[in-house]
DNA sequence: TCGTTGTTGAAACAGTCGTACCATAAACTC
DNA sequence: GAGTTTATGGTACGACTGTTTCAACAACGA
């Protein structure tokens, strides 16, 4: 009995917000503008989502959502060469429509960096990657389960990212790419499938 | 006339001010807080730098200042093999002292990126690292004008980092550094060396 | 001692923040 | 109609923000 609940509102609220999130980023976002924004008040999004963080987090896991189903459909043709792969790749991350999710990717981390105890999760969105990127560049792999490759290709296709995001010099992150994808042919098909233990400065 | 200024407290007060800020980060920073850390006022913070704008970004210039004299008196011997100078590099870059240098470089970035107006020296910043590390790899550089192999060691080098600083995974990514310094030694000794002007997907 | 310049404390200002409280309206069952 | 649950609006609270204002004190030259 009573009226009847309306989850939808909820979700409708949730998907605007994250277009504002995506828009104006998470910094300086405050309740009241954001409301405003959206035509409601911040009465309803405590309503609706609890607290402020709760908000966040949502905005979050909707924002993630959305990038994984762009990945899916975007980018799961997995073509030719490894080389070809890795530009595709970098072509698709580095376009101007993918800009809203690059800029809140670095301002979540920046934070988490400061204060890891509120991302509980994003060390399991690194892994998530390995899944992706290790199908993708299986033929260059050291075995199914190497995680080395992909933490290579990540951390390559992030920093340039934060370049191309702060100096906006494409060119020049296009062809460290291309330098990369060079290295990557010629490269040496990896040395030993499983590991001898040992420090750091070892190469293997 | 009068009683004779003293430009030493300015000095004090932001040298305390960026062991305060590369210890507590700059996204929640507020003057009263910092104040008391600093056994000082609010009041006389805004009588030295103005406002809490100008003080940021004097606080950043000592950061930037501290970290390229750590980087002058650590780095320069340019030792042995590519892979090992590259390796070295990441060592000290890595290491838990660099760690609110790392902290503070991403939350300057990550906000740069979302207000690139506010920053307008970072671009600068960017290629200042183009002569250290072009001169570091100045025997896989492309000419001594290559800009490419940088960018690429650079970025591979942000990424890592990023990394780490979120997963804490250091083996992982101690692997990664590894695996590309045996990608450079085993590298084509660039293509080109004057690129013929193209597309971004075409290979140099 | 007086005027002058630099330094400092205390308090207040105007604003924003997230959130809680209270009332009321809307939609439903009986 | 009453009873009950969900959905809203309005408003105010307490804490915080960067900054300003007013006053006083400190150190100097004359």
């Amino acid at each position: 009995m009573g009226r009847p609940a309306d989850p939808a509102r909820r979700e409708r609220t949730l998907a605007r917000a994250a277009d504002y999130v995506l828009a104006n980023g998470l910094a300086g976002l405050s309740l009241r503008p954001l409301a405003a924004a959206l035509d409601t008040s911040p009465r309803m999004l405590l309503y609706d989502f609890g607290s402020k963080q709760e908000l966040v987090a949502a905005v979050l896991a909707e924002a993630r959502r959305r990038g994984a189903a762009r990945v899916a459909e975007d980018l799961l043709p997995g073509t030719a060469t490894p080389q070809e792969r890795l530009r595709g790749i970098w072509a698709w991350i580095s376009a101007p429509e993918r800009a809203p999710y690059v800029r809140l990717f670095f301002e979540v981390h920046a934070d988490a960096v400061a204060h890891p105890e509120n991302y509980p999760e994003l060390r399991d969105v690194v892994t998530e990657w390995f899944g992706t990127l290790g199908a993708t560049f299986r033929d260059l792999a050291d075995g199914p389960a190497d995680t080395v490759t992909p933490t290579m290709v990540m951390a390559l296709v992030r920093g340039l990212l934060l370049d191309l995001a702060v100096t906006g010099d494409r060119e020049r992150a296009d062809r460290a790419v291309d330098r990369f994808a060079a290295l990557l042919a010629s490269g040496a098909p990896v040395t030993s499938p499983s590991a001898e233990s040992g420090t750091a400065s070892a190469p293997r």
